[in-house]
DNA sequence: TCATTCAGTGCACAACTGTTCACAGACTAC
DNA sequence: GTAGTCTGTGAACAGTTGTGCACTGAATGA
């Protein structure tokens, strides 16, 4: 007599459709094929990532998944040849977020006290704005699935790089070797991994412990900045 | 027809023991009740620890378990109520070797130079001596299993929190508020973690890819040092 | 208009899970 | 020596898991 739980398919945000459509707000009445697969897709990630929220990804269970999106299990292979396959979209829509982030944090790049100022802003509405992907990567970085830990370390490594491109802009960095300047890039992003981290294990919806991490950040920030003046390869003989 | 394996109860290094025996090599031929209760108990221990290293505790079932150990499952309730007592247990053990890592690590505080070189070195050989240790915290530090993640949470901040003690014995440190300690304590520990994780992920037994990252490991640390002459106060305006 | 495609269904199966219970038998205490 | 304690056993349970298969019925393209 199990009831089945119609929520999905109908609810959530159901705006990732890649499709270009008319600045025409509605959704269309009698959607085509192709935009329902697509929105019952979505609706299978979503409710992973839901699911995730509480859970790690190796526990989470291809019936569990389809049971949030108001499908059946045998449903899922209409849209995934696996579970792992949804992990590594998972990952990818992640890292893309990621990508938007960093982009909207270069785009001021005068003195390192804005730099940090912005970036910290930056990071931290975006952790908010994307709370579960966030989670999802601090989750499975080192967590029980190896495709999934792999898939996200290159990705940071190519973050980090990024990062270091962004920071041979600066003037009193101009000089430094692309191997000093991935050091540091891999310093600033472990400091800015942490206090995502930091943040997602926090208390829920608490702005004055969440500025304090904030300002904890901008610190440390600013104290790995500090040592870059004195550096002039005086690390290379470590 | 399931054949038993009989692999671990006699196998793998039982030397858990905590009683205090006479400098007699041999363990005793009749061992009593209590010593082989310890015993299983060890190898269930040492059964979750090695398959941790595969998967993540959530996924981590009983039976797995006390099939590696070479027990029946129901055998399991002799020694724990639960498998999340079993992993606080592990928890626990993990921070009671990283706490003897650190004592070592600060027997010697002379000059930045020198406590860096040594607390890398330190680091490094005991992430290797505890591997599946370390790797454990590693993964459930961020995990999907919520006691866990506390419960290893609370244990960094104690481990953080020592450090900055440790730092107050800096000449250069003396006059920094405890505030200011437990930030640059915070950097130091990223780092420290950071480079465990960079260990335990990289390639298994390469000595060369490995003194790179404690190479790096210790750039890190003196780039941050670097800072800190620099500090007196002016991060606190940030 | 009609044949085809295909997202979603429903049933089935074998495998695995945590936990219960009564029981065996070796160690322990008297 | 005997009664009791307690670690480990084995069968059984209800529940969940991934996946194969034949199916339905609506959107699709000719």
């Amino acid at each position: 007599m199990r009831t089945p739980e119609p929520e999905a398919l109908a609810g959530r945000d159901a705006r990732g459709a890649h499709h270009r459509d008319p600045p025409n707000a509605q959704p269309p009445s009698t959607p085509t094929r192709q935009e329902r697969k697509q929105l019952t897709r979505r609706a299978l990630l979503d409710a992973a990532l839901e699911l995730l929220e509480q859970q790690s990804f190796a526990s989470l269970s291809l019936r569990q998944v389809t049971r949030a999106a108001g499908i059946v299990p045998t449903a899922f292979y209409r849209h995934f040849e696996d579970m792992q396959e949804l992990g590594l979209v998972l990952v990818d829509e992640s890292f893309r977020t990621l990508r938007a982030m960093i982009r909207a944090a270069r785009t001021d790049p005068r003195t390192y006290e804005h730099v940090i100022r912005n970036s910290v802003e930056v990071l931290v509405s975006h952790v908010h704005a994307h709370e579960s992907h966030f989670r999802f990567i601090a989750r499975e970085r080192f967590g029980g699935v190896a495709v999934l830990r792999q898939a996200i370390r290159t990705e940071i490594r190519l973050f980090a790089s990024d990062l270091a491109m962004d920071l041979a802009r600066f003037p009193v960095l101009a000089s430094w070797s692309s191997e000093d300047l991935q050091l540091l890039a891999g310093l600033i992003v472990n400091a800015m991994v942490s206090t995502a981290e930091a943040i997602l294990d926090g208390p829920p919806r608490d702005p004055a412990a969440e500025e304090e991490i904030a300002a904890t950040a901008r610190r440390q920030l600013r104290l790995i900045t500090l040592g870059v003046p004195q550096w002039q390869g005086a690390g290379r003989t470590a």
